[in-house]
Formats: C-alpha cells, structure tokens, sequence
DNA sequence: ACTTCGCGATTTGTCGGAGTAATTCTCCAT
DNA sequence: ATGGAGAATTACTCCGACAAATCGCGAAGT
C-alpha cells in the first residue's frame, strides 16, 4: 500500500500530486479541492457521462483524502447535478442534460480549460436573449436612484478607460444599477451567474489586442434610451452591446491561437 | 439534558418533530430530509439572511441528527449559494443576491410554502424573454428530426386532453423536441430549471377550475411557424402562448383562496 | 496612552472506524 | 425458464477525536 500501483492512470497520479500539495491535514477547504479537481475532469469531458466516479479514477483513497471530505465534495457535484449516487451502482457522472449549466462554479470549471467555442457562443446568445430584456424592464420601471447610479458609473467609465480595474469596476456598477432598476430577482439570479462566465471570458480578451472599439456610445445609448423610458430602444441599444461583445470575444479566441 | 428547555421554539420542535418521523439511524437521504427543511426556512425568510444557523433553531444536536449528514446538508445548501461558512463565524444565511434562485432544488423549496405573487411574476418575466427566443431559434435552425418529434407530439395533445396524464406528457415532449431544436445546452439547462417551477405551479392551477381556454390553436401556430422557419413568427407565438400561461396562473393564484 | 504580540476560546474542517439500509446480482428450487 | 431467497456491493449514517483558522481579550512593550 506504500509503493505507487503501476496500474494507476496518469491522470490519477497527477490528480493525487496536485491534491498532496495542499498542505495534509490542513482543515482548509480540502474538499473544495476535491470538488474543484472532480468538476473540471467532469464538465471538461474527461470522465464521461455513465462513468463511475470509483477506483484509480476518483476516489476518497486515490485522491489521498479522508471520505468525508471526498464525500461532501460529491455532495457539492450532486447538487449542481453532474452526479448522482445509488447504493450498489455507485456515484455516476450523469448526462449533460442534467447539469446545472448556469451554476456559477460549473461555469467556472468549463472555462477551467480549453475554451469551448460552442459553449460561449450559447452563452452570448443566451445574453442577447436576457439583457436586452433587462434594459426593456429597467426603462419602463426606471427608478431614481438605480438611474442616478447609472449615471455616476457612466462617468466613471468615461474618466477611468475600461483597461484599468477602476474603469471594469465602473462597468460592473453600471450593469448591476441596470439590473437593479429592472426590480426582478430571478434576472438578477441569472445575471449574477453569466456575469461571473463573463468575467472569465475576459482572460482570453485581455490576452488578444486591447479592445478594438470603445464601448462608451454604446452605453451612453443605453442610458438615455432608460432615463427616457423608451424600452424598446434600451433594448435595441443593449443588443448592440452584446453583439459588439461578442464579436470581440470570438476575435479575442481566434487570436489567442499564436 | 434530557428535558426538553422551554426556550426551544416552536418551529424548532416541529423540525425535530418532522425529521425524528424519518426513521432514525436510516441510510436513507437523512441529509436530503434537513436540506429541504433548511432550505424551505431560508428560502421562506423564516431564517433571514445574515442569521447564523446555530443553536435551537438549526443544529446538528437540535435535529437530531449526526454531525456528518448535518455537515453534508449544509454543503447542498452552500452549493446553491444559501449559506457561507467560516470559522469563529459559524455558517450564515447569504442574502439573496447570492442565492442561486434557478436551482431546481431551491425552486421547490420556493413554491414549497405560500406563493410567492412577485417571485411568480419575475419568473414569468423570465419565461417571457427566453421561451420566445428558443423559438425563434428553433425556427431559424430547424432539424427534421426534432420537427417531426413535435408533430407527433402535437397529434397526442390533440387527442389526450391536455387534463390528462398523457395529454400534460405530450405537452413536455413538445416543449422539449422545440428546445433541442434550438440546439443550446445552455438554454435547455435553464428551461430545466425553469420547467421545473413551471410543473410546481401547476399544482395551483389544478387547484383551480379547469383550463379556461384550449392552448392547442396557440401550440399549432408555434409548430407552423417554427417549420416555415420562420422566427420572428415563432417567437409571437410563443409569447402569446407564455402570456396565456401567466394569465392562467396568476387567476388559480386568485381564486385559490377558498 | 497607544500599539503590538500572544494566548485562549469558538467554530469549521478533516480523519478513520464501525455499523445499517438498500439495491443488484447470483444461484437455487420449482 | 422463471421465480424467489440469499449474498455481495455500495452508499448512508453515526461517532469520537484532533487540527486549523479566526476573533477577542489581555498583557507586555514602546
């Protein structure tokens, strides 16, 4: 039981090394680890659906943890749904069908790896199908303060440029006033889980050429068409806005091939 | 330490109460039990955010239950984003930006007390972006196959009434040969969620009178468009047919208050 | 008097062993 | 061949113990 099994799978031992270098013992977030390493292996397709989560591959002793840990970090998998657990058949990874995409830490673990092309352009036509909703809502319920917030945000974005932390902070507060006035908390729920996707979108972006185009007019427009209470023209301005984002992504992904 | 303190709350005996009716020292989804009833008294504000689960309100020795399968409730509901843990804090409810409101788990917990009037709204708010838009593109992408699905599936609500068993199976199977028409894992994940509340509501409208008006037509101009490729025409449909939804429930909603 | 360092208390996190319940498979009898 | 009883496998629960992290308090130093 000292000595390595030859028969050990590479990915196994990698898995065991990368899980040894937290600190044994350490009453930190071990499971998280766990939860974090089985995700990715699973979400990125290398334990397939209908595989059983069981022996060399993923289990408490393979990954050197105790079961507890091991088995709250399947608790977490089961409650996004990428497995389920029956006495004699073991925990299995289950189809694809039954993942809870939208999960923040499932999207954290798809875009782990290799980006998935299909994926995000799912992702972005989910966006044009919501945000623009939200800055409809947003303009035919415009409440004071969420617009003033709006306001100060934009001139924010306009002093500090979008490639400084401060300027990212000011878009972010910009979305999130909007999202506020909309006054809906399941959109918020839904916009909270594509902004955290979002912002990991925005490695690849950060790794092409700086942004080709300057994304103040576009909300500019926005904010006018929801101080003014034109909802069909806020989310006219708003798909503008995804698509402009889109098409810097999709650029930001053929680039980062070099 | 055997009496019980008078200090206990009521709701606090009725939880002992109910989870001491689930065999005790049973393998059986002992966990499941108390992340449902932890989740329904969070989701329901009887637990309110910033609140900490301790003591006689929520507790392993308070529920009677072992510290292992307490611990892997509370990984379920920190999953979903309804509690954080930290040492010398304890675990505290999050607020409710933090909740992953399109879980389906947390959904049932949602419609597992009163309805909620405004959570409805916001979902059919919801529903009223998305389903459209999974039309529209249904119909831009169209595959035979999924189309030919929806045909028999439109057949079988024709001749089982949408009262029956069949009739409600024949319903889902439209629904779903549309959504992978539309060919976007995400979207199907969140019509998931989202056809998972929408069978909670049902609950309310069969509590009602009976269907009011015959939503076959509506289904018949959905399909004809979608197969005309026609996606603008699609997404009229189906939010014609989403708007009829809404006005059902929001009347059993109404009347159910017998 | 103010700061800083360290100790203790509280709570979560991890460990490993033991036993129970449920499901599936196998094998035997009919 | 078919049906049921038993065995095997697996997840689920309980338990007791210890480690780690964080916060608060107090003492010591500046």
């Amino acid at each position: 039981m000292d000595a390595k099994k030859p028969g050990a799978s590479a990915r196994s031992d990698a898995m065991v090394q990368r899980l040894a270098d937290t600190p044994r013992g350490s009453g930190r977030r071990l499971r998280g680890a766990v939860a974090h390493y089985l995700g990715c292996a699973i979400v990125s397709g290398e334990i397939e659906p209908g595989a059983r989560l069981t022996g060399e591959i993923a289990n408490s002793e393979a990954l050197n943890v105790s079961r507890s840990a091991y088995r709250e970090a399947v608790q977490v998998l089961t409650a996004k749904g990428l497995v389920a657990s029956k006495p004699k058949d073991g925990t299995r990874v289950m189809p694809r069908s039954n993942w809870n995409l939208l999960d923040p830490l499932v999207l954290a673990w798809a875009f782990s790896g290799e980006p998935d092309r299909r994926f995000v352009k799912d992702l972005f036509e989910l966006r044009a199908l919501v945000e623009p909703g939200i800055a409809r809502l947003a303009a035919e319920r415009r409440s004071k303060g969420d617009l003033a917030a709006m306001k100060t945000a934009l001139a924010a974005m306009r002093q500090h440029t979008l490639a400084s932390e401060a300027g990212r902070t000011a878009d972010r507060e910009f979305h999130e006033a909007l999202l506020r006035a909309a006054s809906n908390e399941v959109l918020m729920s839904l916009a909270a889980s594509i902004g955290s996707a979002v912002n990991l979108t925005t490695q690849y972006k950060q790794r092409a050429r700086a942004l080709p185009r300057d994304p103040i007019p576009d909300h500019v427009r926005v904010f006018d068409a929801v101080a003014a209470g034109d909802g069909a023209a806020a989310g006219a301005a708003m798909q503008v806005l995804i698509e402009l984002a889109h098409h810097d992504t999709s650029a930001a992904m053929d680039g980062a091939h070099d």
